[in-house]
Order: C-alpha cells, then sequence, then structure tokens
DNA sequence: AGCTCAACCTGGCTGC
DNA sequence: TGCAGCCAGGTTGAGC
C-alpha cells in the first residue's frame, strides 16, 4: 500500500496527536512481521516521551527519550489512532497506548516492522536500515540544481533498466511500484532503457516528474484522508487517478495508444509506447 | 560492485 | 460452490 506518499500523509495525520505524549503500554498481538518485534517493547517504551516524528524514505522515525522506534508499514501497513475501547480488528498487529489515545497497526501481510533502535546503538541516520537510502526526493538535497545532476550521476554507467534502477531507491527514496511507472510516463522515459542511457536533461525531466508526482499524490492523501483519529475509514488506497498504473490495454491518457504491461525484476510496470522513448 | 532472484505472508480475484 | 493458481503498494539477503 503504502509509498512514501502514503507514509508522509500517514506521519502528518498522527503526529499531532502523538508529538509529547508519553507511551502508557504496548500490546502486541502478533509480533511476526518483518522482522520479530522486540518482546520486551513494552518495557522499552512505556514512560518514554515522543519528542518528535521523522520520515526517512518510507520509514517512520519516532524520536523517543532513549532512542527511536522504527516503523514501516511494508506493503499493507496501517498506521491509526483509535480510543482503546475501540474493537481490534482482525490483523491488528501491534498497538502502542498513549493514555485515552491508542496507535494500531494494522497489517494482513506482516511485511512491517517495528523495531527499537536505542541511542548505544548510534545515530538514527547510521542504523543499518537508513543507511543505505538515497536521497530525500522532497528535501533540499534534490532542488532543481542538484536533483537531476544526482540521479545523471549515479545513473552513469548502470546497466540495469531504469525502472529497476529507480525503484531500488538508491539513488532517491520513496518511488515505490506505482509512482515508478507514473514518474516515468510523466518524464517521458520508456521503462526498459538502461538506466546508464539517462542524459542529463532528461535526468533533470525525471527528477521534476518524480517530486510533482510524490507531491501531488501528498496532497490527494492529504485531503482525502485527514482522518487518522478514529476507527472508521479505510486510509489504504487514495492514489490520484494514474496515468499508466493499472491501465493495461487502456488508451493512455496522451495519445490514446495502448497501455502496455511488462515485467521487470518481478514487478509490474506500466507504460505507454508512444509516450515513452528509450 | 552490480545484478537477479527467492523469500517473508495473507487475501482477493480469475478461471476451470 | 470449490479450489487451484496467480497477483498485489516493499525490502532484504544469498548467490553469481
Amino acid at each position: 500500500m503504502p509509498e512514501l506518499p502514503e507514509v508522509e500523509v500517514t506521519k502528518q495525520g498522527i503526529e499531532p496527536y502523538i508529538q509529547g505524549k508519553t507511551v502508557t503500554g504496548v500490546n502486541i498481538y502478533d509480533g511476526r512481521l518483518r522482522w520479530p518485534v522486540p518482546k520486551n517493547l513494552e518495557k522499552i517504551l512505556s514512560g518514554q516521551k515522543v519528542a518528535q516524528i521523522k520520515r526517512r524514505g518510507k520509514y517512520l522515525l519516532f524520536r523517543m527519550d532513549d532512542g527511536h522506534l522504527i516503523i514501516h508499514l511494508g506493503m499493507t501497513g496501517v498506521l491509526r489512532l483509535h480510543k482503546p475501547s475501540d474493537e481490534l480488528k482482525k490483523h491488528d498487529r501491534i498497538e502502542i497506548l498513549f493514555g485515552q489515545r491508542v496507535l494500531r497497526l494494522h497489517d494482513p501481510r506482516k511485511f512491517g516492522a517495528v523495531l527499537w533502535a536505542g541511542d548505544e546503538s548510534g545515530e538514527i541516520e547510521k542504523h543499518p536500515l537508513i543507511a543505505k537510502l538515497g536521497v530525500e526526493p522532497l528535501s533540499d538535497d534534490f532542488n532543481d540544481e542538484k536533483a537531476g545532476l544526482h540521479l545523471y550521476q549515479h545513473a552513469k554507467g548502470r546497466q540495469v533498466s531504469i525502472k529497476q534502477w529507480l525503484l531500488a531507491g538508491q539513488a532517491v527514496v520513496g518511488v515505490g511500484n506505482i509512482y515508478c511507472s507514473e514518474s516515468l510516463f510523466s518524464a517521458g522515459i520508456h521503462p526498459q532503457m538502461a538506466a546508464g542511457k539517462l542524459s542529463l536533461p532528461r535526468a533533470e525531466k525525471l527528477a521534476v516528474a518524480i517530486k510533482d508526482t510524490l507531491q501531488r499524490a501528498i496532497k490527494a492523501g492529504g485531503s482525502s484522508l485527514k482522518d487518522f483519529v478514529n476507527s472508521e475509514g479505510d486510509p489504504g488506497h487514495f492514489m490520484l487517478q494514474t496515468k499508466v498504473y493499472d491501465r493495461a490495454g487502456l488508451p493512455c491518457r496522451v495519445c490514446q495508444t495502448n497501455i502496455k504491461q511488462i515485467v521487470q525484476g518481478q514487478r509490474s510496470t506500466y507504460f505507454c509506447p508512444k509516450c515513452q522513448k528509450r
């Protein structure tokens, strides 16, 4: 479910209610996520205050008194605030109590993660899961002058397809399978082109396309999904109307050519064979 | 170092 | 209706 925009909207949705609040308890209903949830998480977190929530790529980093709580939503994770009395739903895996509010992770496929990184293990930026991540697409490090050049230099010499290169997240984080297809369409780049063939002008165009796609998705999510505090509602799918994703066989919204679907690196890619050039 | 691929897990949809 | 097979928003880690 969640690519960067979904994670960002989640962050913005829960932060006002959680920031400055103290953990009063933790319940683990099924801790067998991507990695086992630490069994002693309740002991670790109880009494600690949330100073701030940051997002790095698709990771949410809760700055606590003695370290960071790391949460990743995986493929199907949803974080929402509830009242403790709200009925548990199937696939609610873990909850963190803040007095009369409770943060629940609902994750059917269990690809999400809830981990603890204490300060003794170093700065959170050096954490093994965080350290290798690419540049933040919406940060100053990816502004107009630097962004295209950064992509161009990172892609140089790579034989892998530009779709797989972009999705891998080593150059830029947060571009998941949906917005990867969308961004390449927007930049007019064929997904099977070798990453190393990316010219500087096209890299600049791609950088703009990525930022624009993600920003618009965040806006769409922010408007369609303000309600992070109640139990109702399914915050799962709030996608923009897609240009190519999941539109195999349908006419391109620009040129009417049929959208094609292919598989790259075990993932589906959608593109317009006419609008997108190698 | 770069790249490919299997694996983690559950549910929903398609087609027989 | 039942069931097998395939697909799904992410990421790591093994192996070449």
